[in-house]
DNA sequence: GATATAATTCGAAACGATTCGGGAAATAGC
DNA sequence: GCTATTTCCCGAATCGTTTCGAATTATATC
């Protein structure tokens, strides 16, 4: 009993054929006035409802984008970055009668067994790919296939004709960098994460620029390198605090790192911002510790734009942009929002 | 040019019919070795990949669980509970050969036009529902369909022969008020969500039973209801501190609600647990302030669960078990672990 | 009222796999 | 060496849509 009630019939009960069942249920035109409704109160009646699977087999096309990560969940699913980049895309991919598929993998090399199903399976129309590495393999693959696929974040240096959308990370580090040093800091940590993140070599870049440009010599043993994990972020700085190395300021390139580095701060016995300056990415003031300045990227809008672009991608009406950089924006120590959950 | 490789190609190259094709591929009987290696051969040649839409088509199943959160991300996505679960059903799909898909929806009413959507649409073979409320409509409708599905989290009052996957509740609340009432609490605040959640209304039973049993009477300012989210906790607790109640202890039913009310506490600038002792659940040390007790619900397991069962269940292998309680452990201040991403 | 044109409807062929039933070929049994 | 089984392979049907082109009907034009 209960057998699912396919398009057939509808078209049985209306007395029409199938073909012009579908043509009515899916507004196309040359269809009377007449048989739509017919055609339409025979699908209500039968609670009718396409087969999704099906249909896209027919159409040729999933109306899903899939969203993979390549690093571990972890270091990325409790920040309220990821959060607002993922609302982002879904608003974006609503919109746009998208649906979102959240790919959950453990690493990069599951990410590429992973990315390959997805193309080769078809199962998916279009891609985001978030927080890409210098690897450049499966993105080759990719473009080989001409498979539609966008970046959050910059592609690997070389790699041309790659959609990305990304914060000018030079840029991020370099203004929070350039206020710290207005507020006399010469010797700022900077706390950031392994080489192979695209945005951690373009951040480091900008801490450079910075100091450069102030006349600021640059000090290797101030850069804290870690992985992208709070408790990874909170042991380095930890032992850093514990050092010889001495600095007034510390600046954390991500928000995980942001928050991990607050932590190994107070638990360390230090006072923000008596004992020393602190300054973030994406940190919002949900409660607790103001810091001195931080970088909004604007995470919810990264999110839509890659998603609205992939989709423009997909239906080929890209217009030439391949790359949209969202600008970042300083906000110092008495702005910084209370986070809401809103975006 | 680069058309896509379609089991057909795969036939003519290996010169057998589309049907031994496939059965070679898919490693059935009664397909000689020769023939299968044969085929296997022009598969590798041509680079096949099934085309995972028609082969979902063909099998009348798509080999993916869909898994709904009818609550704003923002009050989970940011949580270790939330992310264990995952890993957890990830993990048990994974071995199954099943996919994930995580829908994203902003609330409950969204959810259930997304379920109707999987259910009807067939796109999923199974759901698992998190968080469910007391609300009755969407699961009936799933048992009318026969859709297999699982809750995390006890189902409404009165439903029968639903399966789900969830913690004593009630014992949660009851091991951790009856720890702190041995410490010599006898008002304890009791930090909760809604009453439409099923963990709610269990854990406040729990609260009551421990002080029943205690013979302490159960004061009704004593419980604080806030949304489930991070900051309306927060707001709620320092409301409830600068209040006229007083309370030596606090409880706090659910991770993100444990991490919400540490921070009102120190910014309130009171000392744990010299002038408030704190209990909580799911809370991991990554850092930062001890507590008193907390109550590890094994959200892993938790998550593991309830994609076997789902996936039990869609092959009809259920063995009539509809209910698995997985056992919370109470752990005590420094016992805490540390929380380093890893399950 | 015949013809041209436009509006509808329909049947059949896709989409790319899987699966069922039947025949051909190989093996077994005696 | 003949029949009875197996084993193997194939063609055709199927899953539930969409879409293309042909066929039909209605409307417009003169």
């Amino acid at each position: 009993m209960n057998l699912p009630v396919t398009i057939k019939d509808v078209a049985r009960r209306a007395k029409v054929a199938v073909s012009t069942a579908s043509s009515a249920l899916n507004g196309r035109p040359y269809v009377s006035e007449k048989t739509r409704l017919k055609v339409i109160k025979a699908a209500a009646e039968l609670d009718y409802y396409p087969h999704l699977v099906a249909r896209s087999l027919a159409r040729g096309q999933t109306k899903d984008l899939g969203i993979i990560n390549p690093i571990p969940i972890e270091a990325v699913f409790s920040s309220k970055f990821f959060l607002q980049l993922i609302k982002g895309m879904h608003d974006a991919a609503f919109k746009n009668s998208y649906t979102l598929s959240l790919y959950i993998v453990n690493n990069e090399e599951e990410a590429i067994t992973q990315i390959r199903s997805i193309v080769k399976g078809r199962s998916a129309d279009g891609l985001i790919i978030t927080n890409p590495t210098i690897k450049t393999s499966y993105l080759m693959e990719l473009k080989k296939r001409s498979f539609p696929f966008v970046l959050v974040g910059r592609p690997p240096e070389g790699e041309r004709e790659i959609c990305y959308v990304d914060s000018d990370n030079v840029m991020v580090s370099y203004m929070a960098l350039k206020y710290l040093i207005k507020l006399g800091h010469t010797r700022v940590a900077f706390v950031t994460g392994p080489n192979n993140f695209t945005f951690c070599i373009d951040r480091l870049r900008g801490y450079k620029l910075a100091l450069e440009e102030a006349g600021i010599s640059y000090d290797e043993n101030l850069v804290l390198k870690c992985d992208l994990s709070e408790i990874d972020t909170y042991r380095t700085v930890f032992r850093a605090l514990n050092g010889k190395i001495k600095f007034s300021a510390i600046f954390a390139t991500s928000e995980i790192q942001t928050i991990g580095t607050i932590k190994a701060i107070k638990d360390k016995g230090l006072n923000i911002p008596a004992d020393i300056v602190v300054g973030g990415v994406d940190f919002s003031l949900t409660y607790l510790q103001p810091i001195t300045v931080t970088v909004d990227l604007h995470p919810y809008d990264l999110g839509y734009l890659a998603a609205d672009m992939l989709i423009k991608n997909i239906n080929n009406e890209n217009s030439r942009k391949t790359k949209i950089l969202v600008s970042a924006d300083l906000i110092v120590g008495d702005s910084i929002p209370v986070y809401d959950g809103k975006n």
